[in-house]
DNA sequence: CCAAGTGCGACCAGGTTAGTCCGAGTTTAG
DNA sequence: CTAAACTCGGACTAACCTGGTCGCACTTGG
């Protein structure tokens, strides 16, 4: 199935919101949940993940908060995507525990690689100023 | 996260292998099953569900079982996911129950629709022929 | 020193999915 | 004509994953 989990689309609502920000400004975590109506407890758990990925900076302290360690337009869909979702591929058979019975004769994995590839080049071609 | 469920991944599986296949032949589900190491009672229900999709056909009776109803050409992946997964989009606020809250203020849905146009039609690219 | 933030781990609950079992209807081989 | 072999469909169970919550430690500005 070929779905967003709910954790990627509160990262890119997070983002988005946080691109229109002053460059000295951060925005509190509990702040942006409220005002774009996210969880509020789950909010502080998608950005910490981004700010340990380097897509987002987090400021510590009273009125701290976090902004955007990059230009917008150098942050692509794919690669949050990546970080909030971990990148699976499209196969079952990749997984972690569950070992495929057929691994060395499944000749269909490889196409299916291949397929991986081309959608996260999609993901990758739309960067966060776009949303 | 962008990934298959078991269900599609045996789909293709079985496609695969009723491609080389002589024309007026048939393999049975639990031949099918055996010789490609799927789940034997799962592997029916995924058949049946592609012959009532018409992309296979099923011949009842003894020396019954399966075969392709088109060419392998004319059969894409984006549709073998869309007959076993139905076809649900990237935004998780687009799910049948669910309401998201900020359904109205979203901004990320369009874009979110453009990407999984995009992604589809990646899938559809990619044949059962080319697998 | 205190209030308001982040950071991170453990924990619970609910839904979705994989997988199983069963009965019924159909067709062909012998 | 009979029996075997197959498809079809629903109902049911069990496991996994995910979303969501709680709580505590650490950091910083006033």
């Amino acid at each position: 199935m070929i779905r967003l989990s709910r954790r990627s689309d509160y990262g890119l609502v997070a983002l988005k919101a946080l691109r229109e920000l002053g460059v000295d400004d951060a925005l509190s975590a509990r702040e942006l949940a409220v005002r774009h109506g996210l969880p509020a407890d789950l909010t502080p758990k998608v950005l910490a993940r981004l700010a340990q990925a380097g897509l987002v900076e987090s400021i510590l302290g009273k009125s701290g908060g976090y902004r955007l360690a990059r230009l917008p337009e150098l942050i692509s869909v794919a690669e949050v995507v990546r970080v909030l979702d971990g990148d699976a591929t499209l196969a079952p058979c990749r997984e972690g525990l569950l070992e495929c019975n057929r691994f060395e004769s499944c000749d269909i994995r490889h196409p299916l690689d291949t397929l991986h590839r081309e959608v996260m080049m999609v993901l990758d071609r739309m960067s966060i100023a776009q949303l």
